[in-house]
RNA sequence: GGCGGCGUACCCAAGUGGCUAAGGGAGAGGUCUGCAAAACCUCGAUGCAGCGGUUCGAAUCCGCUCGCCGCCUCCA
């Protein structure tokens, strides 16, 4: 079986068939940078680091883009507020992001254009649609008339005039159409500006898009992707002008991620109801947060409450336990990975991207790992480890250096408790002295002790060792 | 009002016509242990919002009802 994707075009889950094979291309779209990324965010990237992940494992060549929306009203209006220039906010929430998305463990995209890079591309295409007739200039504004392209609505599958009936829309006189929308806004004074045929002004938000996708990948190309809620206007936008300009396809697939709510509502800035990645990651670390994710199907709503990071959190504690584990019972690191497993988990990706499925394996995996140690079964270790490696390279959970990874829980624990590894290491001591001479009470008391400071005691084999309780 | 979607065990969640309804977290019992912890084993929904229907057979298809969400305005 080979990957079948959902397609918002159609509705339908459809097989992924590239146009120039191995070459897949994919536009992502990414963040407007005017405040930092929160959970809903961290979805989006998730989502489509893991769509990035697979299709490169599945042997294809992904050029994958992903913008920073740089110039906006609410980047202007935020720098304002804050007395700064747009370019000090930018460059604030651009450094921000960045570790968001290496907290999340996500890959650098191949491109990460920003919009004020690609202003005369974005002129060219505007002119373009003026030339064609499709967009027309007031006041020096541009705006695209979305009655002379005749699919508009074909994406979101709404018409016009429905979307009129219920409407909230500006009534603006100088369009045309109420659902005519700015390709180019005159800018007022203060504001960022670019000159333009139509005089200084600044880009609107959905050209920006179709400038830069069809700069990188050609038109048309394979994959679009971005949060369901870009579904409208933004991205029926951003067909009507692609489409509109070229006389051809903008993108074949379109993939959406369902939103995350919090308390059954949608988390978003605007209702102030959210959680930042870095303050998710500060939590559980940003790997669990990933695990979270994950752990839904994206295209199905997705409700964050703080405890569900915590199971995640513990799940991938267990995760991270096993493979120290066998990595110090001597797993062959060269062993290749167990068939089976990987023939199950790749069915799982195959359809649209199953990653709970996906998951089900990898616990599987885990388990099949502590169950062959238990029963000291050790020529299966290498194989079992070897699969986890495999699938962690496209799920990015489990991947990291399991020793690293605990020991740096273990240190900030210690440090979020202002307590120091002389004081445990004091404590172990005292209690391995105290078993010793079989004096139970005093042991167990010392246990307790360090239990009410989080951290665990494990009497191994191997002599008595510590975790952060979780 | 238009369009799209959701409701599966204590919590999360996969499954969309047919083996005993995945997996995670929590819980119970067991093995191990001085006792624990970890790990493993076992248990856990005779039932998938409710009601009707189609079918040899439905959580899965159809209809109705109830509850909830998203988009239609900036939004991942």
């Amino acid at each position: 079986m080979a990957l079948r994707v959902h397609n918002t075009l159609t509705g339908k889950i459809e097989a992924f068939v590239p146009l120039h094979p191995p070459k897949v291309g994919m536009y992502v779209c990414g963040v407007t940078v005017y405040d930092r990324s929160h959970v809903g965010h961290a979805r989006a990237l998730v989502t489509f680091d893991v769509v990035f992940r697979y299709l490169r494992w599945c042997g294809y060549e992904v050029t994958f883009v992903r913008n920073f929306t740089d110039v906006d009203d609410k980047i202007i209006a935020r720098a304002q507020q804050a007395g700064i220039s747009t370019a000090e906010l930018v460059a604030a929430n651009l450094t921000a992001f960045d570790e968001d998305v290496r907290a999340l463990g996500c890959l650098r995209p191949t491109k990460e254009p920003r919009a004020t890079e690609h202003i005369p591309e974005m002129v060219a295409l505007i002119q373009k649609l003026i030339d064609r007739g499709l967009a027309y200039v007031a006041d020096g504004d541009v705006y695209f008339c979305v009655e002379k392209f005749p699919s508009y609505g074909k994406l979101s599958k709404r018409r016009l005039e429905d979307m009129i009936a219920g409407a909230r829309v500006d009534v603006d006189e100088r369009k045309r159409h109420p659902m005519d929308f700015a390709l180019w806004k005159a800018s007022k004074p203060g504001e960022p500006t670019w000159p333009s045929p139509w005089g200084p002004g600044r880009p609107g938000w959905h050209i920006e898009c179709s400038a830069m996708a069809t700069k990188y990948l050609g038109q048309p190309f394979d994959i679009h992707g971005g949060g369901a809620d870009l579904i409208f206007p933004h991205h029926e936008n951003e067909i009507a002008q692609s489409e509109g300009a070229h006389g051809c396809e903008f993108a074949r697939y379109w993939l959406h991620n369902g939103l995350v709510t919090i308390g059954a509502e949608k988390m978003s800035k605007s209702l102030g109801n959210f959680m930042t990645v870095a303050e998710a990651a500060a939590r559980s670390g940003g790997e669990a947060v990933r695990l979270f994710v994950l752990g839904t199907h994206y295209r199905s709503p997705l409700d964050f409450a703080p405890e569900r990071l915590d199971d995640a959190a513990r799940a991938l504690g267990r995760i991270y336990d096993t493979l120290a584990r066998a990595d110090d019972a001597g797993a062959d690191p060269t062993a290749p990975p167990d068939a089976v497993r990987i023939q199950e988990f790749r069915e799982a990706m195959d359809d649209d991207f199953n990653t709970a499925r996906a998951l089900a394996v990898l616990f599987d995996t885990i388990r099949d790992l502590n169950r062959a140690m238990d029963e000291k079964q050790t020529t299966n270790l290498g194989p079992l480890r070897a699969t986890v490696r495999e699938l962690s390279t496209v799920l990015g959970i489990g991947g990291n250096d399991p020793h690293v990874v605990l020991e740096e829980e273990k240190q900030r624990h210690l440090r979020s408790q202002g307590l120091s590894p002389e004081y445990v290491a004091n404590k172990l001591a005292e209690r391995t002295e105290a078993r010793r001479r079989r004096d139970f009470a005093t042991a167990d008391r010392i246990r307790q002790e360090l239990r009410e400071r989080g951290i665990a005691v494990e009497d191994t084999p191997q002599g008595t060792v510590w975790k952060v309780a979780r």
